[in-house]
DNA sequence: TAAATTCCCATAAAATCCCATTTTTTTCTT
DNA sequence: AAGAAAAAAATGGGATTTTATGGGAATTTA
């Protein structure tokens, strides 16, 4: 029973990179950390080191634990273990929301991902997302551009029904 | 319940081998080490013999217990043994964060891994690994390069779910 | 005794904490 | 259903603490 993120936000950053995150989120964050309780600042990891992505990726510590796990048991000096290592053991950032809701993020990641005044938040399933507004309307209009490619009456939720046909699982 | 590294970092060397070890890695080093409270300095293990690998590699107190007691485990006479003690018992240096919380790097491993004015930290599960920025730099170039071979959405997490095909575990 | 190491203190920058105000959302009342 | 009251969320700013770093004195080592 894994809470999920869903919705989106639009929040103000300060000078010292503080920013909300969404109500809805902060729920999913407090649940999805075992050691939280109330009063307590809920935990989360930040991964940053795929250059490919112009966005922040926001694990929950249950999330990120399935993930470490998943990574011990890759053989010892694969190089697919030496990648995911360093992608989410050491690019990526520990933090905790603090008491009036906000999270800092550090001038570095800010600049890594083009936030200046404002953040834009996106659920991703048991993850959420990071971006600049800009960056994330640009990307959003290649979406928008490849469902215009679609049939009009072509329904994206066809694209479920071919889990089914995944042979393990 | 052990408390694992996360993140990276780059401080500067002074003239005297004295370095800042990110924040984030000491309340690890402190917790990991048995003998530490409050006031005390914490201890960790470098170990340095692979001449294969460009890089300290940093082990907690308990870490390097538990490499310890599964050499032991092995025959005493065999060569993975006498391998294994070399490399753990020999060629590694015990030290421990001071109350500014630095530690000193000796004139001969800086000189091994060819660090000068700045060393980059990353975290690498229950150790973390001290490289010159450069290195790490072309070394890091060789993933990007594979990353960036990739196709656009390709997701790395596919490799973890690899790991459920396999046959044992 | 010269060089290296350890200890001690100082400071600027960055991160964190604490509290106050504004804005938005929800609830209550008529 | 409208408006008032209450609660929750978002935001702003100052004070405090922690970090990173530099330098000198004392101590040990070769």
């Amino acid at each position: 029973m894994v809470r999920r993120f869903r919705g989106e936000g639009l929040n103000k950053v300060d000078s010292k990179g503080r920013v909300s995150i969404p109500a809805l989120f902060r729920r999913v964050i407090e649940v999805c950390d075992p050691a939280w309780t109330e009063g307590l600042h809920p935990e989360l990891v930040i991964v940053y080191g795929d250059n490919r992505k112009k966005f922040l990726e926001c694990y929950t510590i249950d999330a990120i634990d399935e993930v470490d796990e998943k990574i011990n048991d890759l053989p010892r000096g694969s190089i697919q273990r030496k990648m995911l290592e360093r992608l989410f053991h050491g690019q990526s950032f520990p933090t905790s929301v603090d008491d009036t809701g906000r999270l800092v993020i550090p001038h570095r990641l800010r600049e890594k991902i083009g936030i200046k005044a404002e953040a834009y938040f996106i659920a991703s399933g048991d993850t959420f997302q990071i971006w600049s507004p800009e960056t994330f309307q640009q990307d959003q209009e290649k979406t928008n551009a490849w469902l215009q490619s679609l049939p009009e009456d072509f329904d994206p939720l066809i694209y479920l029904d071919a889990s089914d046909r995944k042979i393990d699982e």
